[in-house]
DNA sequence: CGTATTTGACCAGCGC
DNA sequence: GCGCTGGTCAAATACG
């Protein structure tokens, strides 16, 4: 069986691009640097191209647990301003020169982007890792490209002042550009809870995007109410019968072990299952009442006390 | 009915 | 000051 792809380096769902490679593995690890350990550890003669791993490692940074983006100047969430826009429009002109900070529109220009900025390119079929759960609230055209640019703010909380652009490269169409905003200020939500109230599915608005009438360009809503945050490998990957082959190069794809050290991203033993549903869906998931250990199927256990 | 998307309007910053 | 641009708001609309 030969696959002609693009060798994905998963984020969050490691699984589901190992899975389909090869046999469930043993262990999961999600931690940035032991990624960095197995990405040398299997290429040992990409050692010099650190930059790459730099890259991946920066590309990396948005799936972190929270705590680990210690270098952000990520400001205290605040208060959505709901007032009505007349109400604003008045309150602006009263205030003037009034900083109004209540507003992340109401910032600075320049100074607006205090936040942290992570800026990705994914391939279409890689707009589906992001676990979070996104709400578009704008779209643009951008001058320069013949592809609007959407605007999405988290919908997992409300108060969460992350968000994300996307946007089609004009370059290469079948990649697009996702800058990552603020940070959010909650933990990863569960399955359920990212599927909550987002009945309006990435299906309904895709059958709309192939419709009759799409003299738009493609409409980047249901790309990006789909899941992003893949890193992108350029590569090629064959598997002959059980060995894999990432550009003529044997590679060993081991998944390392599965840690939880921050328990901001999971702050509840729900949080966690969702967690662990979306990474095993075809798993079983139990806990034990005995040694507070969770189970996934009889393969791997996950020593927690949460 | 609740939620998501669409889309025109609004606003601030910047360059001229 | 004016126009352009990017970012956001919110009413209207669509959907399950």
């Amino acid at each position: 069986m030969d696959w002609d792809l693009q060798a994905i380096v998963r984020g969050c769902s490691t699984e589901a691009s190992i899975d389909s490679v090869m046999d469930k593995p043993q262990s999961y690890n999600f931690s940035p640097s032991s990624l960095q350990q197995d990405v040398r550890f299997k290429f040992p003669d990409v050692s010099e191209t650190t930059t790459i791993l730099d890259e991946l490692e920066e590309l990396y940074k948005p799936f972190y647990p929270q705590t680990i983006l210690t270098s952000t100047s990520i400001s205290a969430p605040t208060e959505v301003n709901k007032k009505p826009k007349k109400l604003r429009k008045q309150q602006r002109k009263l205030s003037d020169s009034a900083s109004n900070t209540d507003h992340p529109a109401a910032q600075p220009k320049g100074g607006k982007n205090q936040h942290k900025r992570v800026v990705q390119r994914v391939t279409a079929d890689c707009l589906a890792c992001d676990k979070w759960a996104w709400r578009k609230y704008g779209q643009k055209p951008i001058k320069g490209s013949p592809y609007p640019r959407s605007y999405y703010r988290c919908s997992s909380s409300k108060g969460c002042l992350a968000r994300k652009q996307v946007e089609r490269s004009s370059a290469d169409p079948g990649v697009f550009i996702i800058t990552y905003g603020a940070e959010h200020n909650h933990g990863h939500p569960t399955r359920r809870s990212a599927l909550a109230g987002s009945t309006r599915s990435k299906l309904a608005s895709m059958s709309k995007a192939q419709g009759p009438a799409q003299n738009k360009p493609l409409e980047p809503a249901s790309e990006a109410s789909a899941e992003l945050g893949d890193l992108v490998y350029q590569g090629n990957i064959k598997k002959e019968d059980e060995n894999v082959f990432l550009d003529g190069q044997e590679i060993e794809l081991v998944m390392p072990d599965l840690t939880f050290s921050d328990e901001l991203m999971f702050p509840s033993l729900e949080d966690l299952e969702g967690f662990l549903l979306d990474q095993f869906p075809d798993h079983n998931i139990n806990m034990s009442a005995d040694d507070n250990s969770w189970f996934i199927d009889e393969s791997v256990t996950l020593n927690g006390g949460l």
